[in-house]
DNA sequence: TTGTATGCGTTATCAT
DNA sequence: ATGATAACGCATACAA
């Protein structure tokens, strides 16, 4: 209940300021501004006597003129090519939890998959003076360094925080899953199972792709395996477009190549994997063994359900969050946290259970 | 790049002001706020002057200060129960979207379902003096009327945006998908097509799954079928574990229930259904019908492919965000808009095609 | 412990 | 068309 008056007949809310409260409490807006931001020299009865009148009056204080006091409004700004994506989504949900339980508001801002808009909407967030910027997903960090310009330009402004992507540069932290280790340890697992003839099949080329792909590489090499350029295939079209890749892998399959195995970087082209043994008739996991990234949903709704590769979502969302309070509150903080993967083994795959 | 100074040795950042602006270009305040809020009353070439100057500086105005001063930063509350539901998190997308192409913040905030959380959280975005809140998803309108006093409430503040619910309130302004006329579309189809014996399956209690519930309850009297409380079942697990969902479906067919068709509140209910049927051999859809809601990208990695209610998603999300900014900007807009479904036939039917 | 006075960086209302 | 100046509502250094 805000404070009311009456106005030509007309009753109309009336937003009360720190003055209002200072009058009606009968001390001065310093010791009122004093109880609001909880500064241990206020004496127990004038606090209390304030607090009271705050609450009868149902004053609220302007987060505007606040902000512009403080120079802050709490508030953090987070990155994301697509809030809609399943990994993506989860990834938001959680740093969002833990941000307003930390005391921080979240802006969100999808930029899509082109430089262009992230620059400009990190210059964006950068303007609405936002403490901090997460960046949400590797699709942020570019191969080539030049065009990572931007994330150096905006770190001189705030703490630059980036989910499953590293860049090494003052101010930059890092919270990320080893997506090269869980992939090179997947592939070993299917190799030493007896199937080296393997497919890895990917659809991005972020930062944590490159790695993942990586890790496949170093699995192959390891094993002596040759580094056939064939067995690695990147599916280019929508990747909501499960039927699509479908075809792209019976494709492939046509073209002449011979795989027992699809290793995916991503649980809906594995999802289509299985489909696509289906359609041909082969058996899960004994013709066809599949194994998806990111242990979403959809690796339960599969059928049967894929053995895939759980990255932490959630320990490394709330692992930055962590990471970034403590900085904002002056801490020394870790620039970079790794996590392992785990591989979730289930019905795609006949893998020796692990000594 | 902003002003620099050296200082004691060290090159620090300066943020300038409009003060900075008016001496360099060698004006007062009022032009260059003028300059900055395109007001006409300026003359061409000192306006060229004043660009180039913040141009050639960098100058950023300072937002919390613009704020106070317009008593706005151009912000809109996404309230969400849970922004990494599939569902969700497409409506946070498109909103946020379209929010920010027509100059808008979007400063996202997850209730969880309790409703002393939403209440809290809709304060919290409140007291940060949002333009407007939008309400994602039809959780925030309870079905008892007093629990949404605190909606009432709010819209005395900001107008009020409710993304598929409805609710008759001043300055409540709403979007949505007519999820009862869907829902009984597709519960008449299946029984005109001689399957009368249909388990309805719902996990929510929200204001559209009121509606869906009652879509299929009314298809069911249209045809004079019993509306029988045991083909109406509801679940309360997790809706992501999707074993339990399978066994809940077991448990019930276990207990004497049988059903040719399953109508699903949700697509995971739907793929859940669709495991089922083959943990229990029966054919799909010549021994059971299946069709789920949401159409989405649940329905396409699920084999066969989901039949699936469009509910027209993005259109009543854009159509939200496109009544809002009307509202703001003090154009009349309809206070409620609703869009048709669409049963979207896959796999998992066999229905004929509409004449 | 409390009060006074000033600053924060804008917008907006007057003049000119 | 432009400039001086007063809000905007709070935080805070300094004084008492």
């Amino acid at each position: 209940m805000n404070g009311t008056v009456t106005l030509s007949g007309q009753e109309v809310d009336i937003l009360l300021t720190i003055y209002d409260i200072s009058k009606m409490a009968g001390v001065s807006i310093a010791t009122v501004s004093r109880v609001l931001n909880e500064s241990a020299n206020v004496r127990p009865d004038t606090r209390r006597k304030v607090l009271e009148v705050m609450e009868q009056s149902g004053y609220t204080p302007n987060a505007f003129a606040r902000g512009l006091g403080l120079n802050s409004m709490q508030t953090i700004g987070i990155l994301c090519t697509d809030s809609s994506d399943l990994y993506l989504a989860k990834a938001v949900y959680y740093i969002e939890q833990d941000l307003r339980a930390g005391g921080y508001h979240s802006i969100l801002c999808c930029t899509g998959y082109r430089l262009e808009n992230k620059k400009s909407s990190l210059e964006l967030l950068l303007r609405q003076k936002v403490d901090s910027v997460i960046l949400v997903g590797s699709n942020f960090i570019e191969a080539e360094d030049a065009d990572n310009q931007y994330i150096r330009d905006a770190a001189e402004q705030v703490p630059i925080m980036l989910l499953n992507a590293y860049f090494d540069h003052p101010n930059v932290f890092c919270s990320l899953c080893d997506d090269l280790g869980a992939t090179q340890q997947a592939a070993l697992s299917l190799i030493d199972s007896g199937i080296p003839d393997i497919l890895y099949l990917y659809n991005s080329r972020s930062y944590s792709a490159r790695k993942k792909l990586a890790g496949f590489q170093s699995a192959c090499q390891l094993r002596g395996l040759p580094n056939a350029d064939a067995l690695q295939q990147f599916y280019s079209g929508s990747s909501a477009d499960v039927e699509g890749i479908c075809r792209f892998i019976s494709s492939l399959h046509d073209g002449g190549l011979s795989f027992r195995a699809v290793i995916a970087s991503d649980d809906v082209l594995a999802t289509a994997a299985v489909k696509y043994a289906r359609l041909r008739g082969q058996r899960i996991p004994s013709e066809l063994s599949v194994i998806g990234y990111n242990n979403s949903i959809l690796a339960l709704c599969c059928e049967p359900e894929l053995t895939s590769v759980d990255n932490r979502l959630e320990e490394i969302s709330r692992q930055l969050v962590k990471t970034l309070i403590g900085t904002l509150n002056g801490i020394p903080m870790p620039a970079k946290t790794v996590f392992p993967g785990r591989l979730v083994q289930r019905g795609t795959t006949a893998l020796p259970s692990p000594a």
